[in-house]
DNA sequence: GGTAAATGATTAC
DNA sequence: TAATCCTTTACCT
């Protein structure tokens, strides 16, 4: 379908005018890394990062549906929140652009508004490869090996909290995903990788992407089993999550406080007692 | 109305 | 390690 696109903003204005009336063809992702396809020959691919800020915010009438990646929370990385879908039925005109969209695609019965990415990009299909071969296996993508992140962390000294975070090594988690799959699966994020047993790498990977699928479904990230834990739960962050931004708080299984510290710049998350 | 913090990654020292 | 990019939201006065 023909979109319209523009950058409000203004620093995506000349890539923006290029693309202008040409055809979506396909919009997917690896890792945090979301790839626009658009029709044409040379630079004809958005790559877009969202970063720490970015964020996607659509709307439409009743008949709007977004090629579905571009709706899906992989788009916002870790984010919830992430589609903020204002359908109305009836008369729809597309809302004014908050003045900090860096770039807006119109389909005609709805829009799709990018603001705040760490990057925003028109490249060719080289550049879309050179990005790729910095990224290890994404557990959400059924085209990638897992052989390869077995390899890489029992491989490397560092600790395993750092080699989940590290994109090259496994694509897609973050802080989040971090904290609860280390959790979920009783490794402690301080351990060697190269003293984390092949089985339990095996058990992480598999819950990463099932955790990590559940949430693209939701859209929004929830890692707490409701049978798993004590109720009622009043404490919202509680309901959602068993570590992440809940030091000094008792741990939902165990009772022990919840530990909060830094890790090589990011806060870090874990429970002394259900993780060795 | 101001300030801090946030789900990230690159670059510079 | 620290600064930087950049935006929104939550929470404070």
């Amino acid at each position: 379908m023909r979109v319209r696109a523009s950058s409000p903003q203004g620093r995506f204005s000349r890539s923006a005018e290029r693309l202008d009336g040409t055809r979506l063809h396909d919009a997917w992702a690896w890792g945090k890394h979301l790839f626009l396809d658009f029709e044409g020959a040379g630079d004809h691919i958005v790559h877009i990062h969202l970063g720490l800020y970015g964020s996607w915010r659509f709307s439409g009438d009743e008949s709007f549906t977004l090629p579905t990646h571009i709706g899906a929370p992989r788009v916002r990385g870790e984010h919830d929140a992430l589609v903020e879908m204002d359908a109305s039925s009836g008369e729809w005109s597309p809302p004014p652009a908050r003045p900090s969209v860096r770039l807006r695609l119109d389909f005609g019965n709805g829009v799709a508004d990018l603001s705040g990415p760490a990057r925003c990009d028109l490249v060719g299909e080289a550049e879309v490869a050179a990005a790729l071969a910095k990224l290890g296996p994404d557990p959400l993508r059924a085209d990638c090996d897992p052989e390869a992140f077995y390899d890489r962390v029992r491989g490397s000294r560092r600790r395993i909290g750092e080699l989940v975070m590290d994109q090259s090594v496994v694509a897609g988690p973050g802080n989040i995903y971090r904290a609860e799959c280390l959790f979920r699966v009783g490794i402690s994020p301080l351990r060697r990788g190269s003293a984390v047993a092949r089985h339990r790498l095996q058990a992480l990977y598999a819950d990463l992407a099932t955790t990590m699928a559940d949430g693209v479904r939701r859209g929004q990230i929830v890692t707490v089993d409701p049978a798993d834990v004590p109720d009622p739960l009043t404490d919202a962050e509680a309901a959602r999550f068993y570590v992440y931004h809940r030091a000094g708080r008792a741990c939902l299984r165990c009772g022990a406080t919840v530990i909060g510290e830094d890790m090589a710049g990011r806060r870090l998350f874990r429970c002394p007692g259900c993780q060795r």
